[in-house]
DNA sequence: CTGCTATGAATGAAAG
DNA sequence: CTTTCATTCATAGCAG
């Protein structure tokens, strides 16, 4: 496989000399420290929440498909030194997955090549997609939809209570049963401020929205990032 | 260069010293007014990703059923007790791995459906097995055995300019542009700089690995955010 | 403890 | 539509 080159010793461009006239030196307040330090903090606090958030949803495959993978980088990937590996197959977005199974649930069992072309132009406004995508999409999702009536899911066991198997037994089918809904409230928010964790003062966000009332808060007081 | 140390708070003594004396104001370098607003649109971004993803996988909790039905992980189990792994992925016992090995070489290139069941029912015998993990173990075996005979040549590149090799074989489809990958940049410094540039496209994070290295790096170059 | 390797699994795309 | 291929993700087990 190919892996990280740890060549380009990207590091946050420690080196990175800054622009030209590096003689001169901003200079920020106390005020300013402590608000930005603050600020800081806050997103240090939600990402790492959210990490965790996201570690444990995905535990193991789940992920109802966050991995984008249009560009197979993050931001930190890139400074970090890893290439920018272009050329990706396609991936939908969380947003447009959700909408395609909307549609997939909703009985359009044949989108035709109309229909098509108005999803993918729906979709197309949460991220790139084409008409292929979509196709092959409905395509996959039904052969492998269809391919899962066979685990007859007859004792499901408590995942925890394994007696002496050393590997769990039945996992055998990867989609099936649609009750488990049953086993998981959808209390969301519930999730999200867990009981014992003590952060989360500083971040509540059980529906969603909070999140993006941090994100509104990029001027960090004062302070414009964005102008520099 | 001296970031070397995730643990050790590099402390740039370029002026952070915010611990004692409070008098003056607090300096910071272009070098460090820059990498500062890296790192905040950095967070910026990936929360902000986060809480899309979130809201859409807690939207629905799961829209395709995908997983195993009875396994369902969510945050509030993984704050308990981190117990979530409870399953185990499948291995096969060494005496259906012999079986399965013979089947293969026996040259049965593609153990169709009733193959598998078959192969299934008689591994089962000796151990806890699926049909879908006969099917992925010929289908990886397959692949595998494949890729065995293509390692050393094709690599002569830099690292680092090896990013532009492939992407013509682009090779999607008949009918639509696939614009999605051409459109986009690789001049990773735009990453940082532009927060009004269409996220979707720009980040992407796929593995949970992403995540994990950004908690790996609060510290700032010189600021530790983390004491807070 | 950290990283690497082997391998089960998920899934987009293509072939039949 | 069904089956196969290719690529990638994620993790258990092992080595340094």
């Amino acid at each position: 496989m190919e892996k990280e080159n740890p060549k380009k010793k990207g590091v946050v461009g420690a080196g990175a000399a800054v622009a030209a006239a590096g003689l001169y030196v901003k200079v920020m307040t106390d005020e300013q420290m402590e608000l930005l330090r603050r600020q800081i903090s806050v997103y240090t606090t939600i990402c790492e929440k959210l990490a965790e958030m996201h570690k444990a949803i995905s535990a193991q495959h789940d992920l109802s498909g966050m991995k984008l993978g249009a560009l197979h980088c993050d931001p930190l990937m890139a400074y970090a030194g890893h290439k920018i590996t272009a050329r990706h197959r396609w991936s939908p977005t969380p947003l447009q997955l959700q909408i395609l199974e909307r549609i997939f649930e909703e009985g359009n069992g044949t989108p035709s090549k109309q229909k098509i072309k108005g999803i993918t132009s729906e979709l197309s406004q949460h991220g790139q997609i084409s008409e292929t995508n979509v196709y092959n999409w409905f395509q996959n999702r039904r052969a492998r939809s269809k391919r899962k009536q066979s685990v007859p899911a007859p004792n499901n066991m408590e995942p925890e209570v394994e007696a002496e198997t050393e590997f769990l037994k039945d996992s055998t089918k990867p989609e099936d049963t649609d009750f488990y809904d049953n086993s998981a409230p959808r209390d969301h928010d519930v999730y999200f401020l867990s009981p014992e964790v003590d952060t989360e003062e500083l971040i509540s966000w059980s529906a969603n929205g909070s999140v993006m009332e941090l994100q509104s808060v990029p001027s960090w007081g004062g302070f414009d990032v964005g102008e520099l």
